[in-house]
DNA sequence: GCGGCAATCAACCATATGGTTGATCTGGTA
DNA sequence: TACCAGATCAACCATATGGTTGATTGCCGC
């Protein structure tokens, strides 16, 4: 029994907090030792239950998995972060993994997969969904420097523009002139290495700079 | 055990059809009749296990839920459809209902909600999540005739525009003139009540029209 | 203190965009 | 049959957009 890998599970949804917790208690070398619906919960139990692995979602209220990833990483270097997510956009890959997370699962993967890959990352061993694996290559030929994340103002501009302002509104909102408004924008599209608004507008919300 | 409510889920999560499952099994009046991880099998065991309420994802490989639960509605008309997905845009709830869902219930639904909305099923009642029913009321101020969906060619459009394409590439990618490519635009900025194409983007986006 | 970056503004210009009006053709439905 | 909606095209025009070049300011980190 000290040889159990103990598991903490992380997520909002009761349905899916069960259903891990179903998954898992069958098997003889698990041992869930706390479940919490947000990433703030999630610290407090680290610290008190000392888990092994924790599981952990990325949409969640109050704390986010990116976040809370981040800071037991940074708390408690020791203990595996293997996310268990529904979203498999490039950026949710990347900033998961770029916080310190050691594998990133899908909720449709088979129980077998799961089992897996919570011992391997009781090893500290990665373990990445296949579609994820291929997602995150594709984006390893940029290099990360070049992933361009928008200042701040870029966003408001952007936000603006999705929403079917002209420069000239978008200037007068934001208290700056029109010169400025298409400046931030031309550095936008080659940020985003798009061509024009609309493009922009659509990588951008892929992004999730737009929620 | 005859006034048992025999119930149907239907996930293409392994992780949340255990959840389920295990969330109903301590309640005595319910009965799990099977499970299914999509539509098309869902539709061969509603045949043979005559369930009372089907719990029915909405994404979905090999058939989705709406078509699933448009099926079940015509086919079944004694089986009631409950909705339970991570999903709730303005489209998919909709859709849903008029599918012929009774209910929308959200997974971060806790226990007791998902039990009573079940039962309510069961007696062919309807039980929104809050926020859904928020939504369904904001848009039923709009009559459903002014659903104003696009055709699939405006969506052909769309897509390209999205894409970071000028109105002269459109045309030559679908063969046709620029002039179609501008009165396809005007159109499909009536439709969605917008004035630009980098709003109709982020618009037809949220609307799940460009997935 | 220097270098770099974000934010601000300006002027010029070719091209794209969006509004408007009007027309033809097709397929499906009342 | 008559009608309608969708897809197709044309011409005109005011305005918006995007590219380019260049400049100033303020702040942060080395």
């Amino acid at each position: 029994m000290t040889n159990d890998i103990r598991v903490l599970i992380v997520d909002d949804h009761p349905v899916v907090r069960t259903g891990i917790i179903g998954m898992l208690e069958n098997q003889p070398d698990f041992q869930i030792v706390g479940d919490a619906d947000n990433g703030e919960m999630a610290l407090t139990l680290i610290k008190e239950r000392k888990p092994d692995v924790v599981l952990m979602d990325l949409r969640m209220p109050v704390m986010d998995g990116i976040e809370a990833t981040r800071r037991v990483r940074s708390d408690y270097p020791q203990v595996q972060v293997l996310i268990l997510t529904t979203y498999d956009t490039d950026t949710d890959i990347v900033t998961a993994i770029d916080a310190g997370a050691v594998g990133y699962l899908l909720k449709d993967a088979p129980r077998n997969t799961l089992y897996d890959a919570i011992r391997a990352a009781s090893r500290g061993e990665s373990v990445l969904a296949p579609s994820v694996a291929s997602r995150l290559l594709a984006h390893m030929r940029k290099p990360v420097q070049e992933q361009n994340q928008l200042s701040e103002r870029e966003i408001d501009v952007l936000r603006l523009v999705s929403e079917g302002n002209t420069n000239k509104h978008i200037g007068k909102a934001l208290h700056i002139s029109v010169a400025t408004v298409k400046t931030h924008l031309t550095h936008i599209f080659q940020k985003l290495d798009v061509p024009d608004r609309a493009s922009a507008v659509r990588e951008a919300i892929e992004r999730g700079l737009l929620t």
